[in-house]
DNA sequence: TCCGGTTCATTGTAGATACAACTTAAGCAT
DNA sequence: ATGCTTAAGTTGTATCTACAATGAACCGGA
């Protein structure tokens, strides 16, 4: 026989055993972390995600840093539009519009060599935080997730 | 003689290495799992992870529960406006003030329950994208920052 | 060539997130 | 009792995030 779960073992089951919760925290905790790393530079966590992504491409279109980074486009055209305002991206065309690529500027290139000291830092605290195998268990999770893979 | 690393070397690396990137990405992927599960009930992944916190504890003061989750206090007091505006939960005092302390309401208990069914498919699905090996270094991670310990 | 569906990018709206600054209350020490 | 220091909570501001709706350009087939 079944019985209706009550309201404290549904909570209980919920906390000890929810995923997102925990991908949650860590995430919180995690960006905190290159976030204040990279304050003295002026870009947060997530912009410093996107100028990485589109100085690997050679033709980084919206569309695909969206679907790389799984980023709502929504979402990566304000982020892109703050980082045109900080000069570290530029568009072609300018005004942006459908086939458009985005490339760093000059400033930007020198960002990114820039907060790389800082990055270092943040990654290895981030390394002692989560552990060896928490960083190999991120790397296979994003893996299957499709992070990493030449696009779909 | 180290010579300096170029764009493409911090870009390549930065990729390749980057744990802020993967957390942040697993983030969203997974984020967005669960709102949408949840989302016929109005309430986000979020609010439900304070909804569970808040069940849980006796006497929920804010602190603890920003302590517990390790989201900001100036978050969660937003966080739970929007909740009391729902009447979900209420504080005691109403107004808020010091030492308050918050607690489901009747309605915030019944969906607490109600949600259940929805979390338990989210939670599946989550389970298929990352697998076992990915929920147990989940589990790990979080028990490392804390989660999970009766409060510091 | 034109039509229709699809993809792409932006804008409207709303919530999640955090830092800084501020207000207030609690705890402590004398 | 009376201050002092610290913790708690809120508010201002900015960014990140996503869904919905919109407008525009691409791409196939008739």
């Amino acid at each position: 026989m079944e019985r209706k779960l009550s309201k404290q073992e549904t909570a209980g089951r919920m906390a000890h055993e929810c995923i997102a919760v925990r991908v949650r925290l860590i995430n919180r905790v995690i960006t905190a972390l290159y976030d204040e790393a990279l304050r003295p530079y002026g870009l947060r966590t997530s912009q410093a995600n996107i100028l990485v992504a589109v100085a690997l491409m050679a033709k980084a279109r919206p569309a695909e840093v969206s679907r790389s980074l799984r980023i709502e486009k929504s979402t990566l055209s304000r982020d892109v539009e703050l980082m045109k305002r900080n000069a570290w991206v530029e568009s072609d065309p300018p005004n942006g519009g459908r086939s458009q690529t985005i490339r760093l500027t000059p400033q930007g290139q020198k960002l990114l060599v820039k907060i790389r000291p800082s990055w270092e830092k943040a990654q290895a605290e981030a390394k002692l935080l989560i552990g060896e195998d928490g960083e190999a268990a991120l790397r296979q999770m994003a893996s299957r997730l499709g992070f990493g893979t030449p696009a779909s």
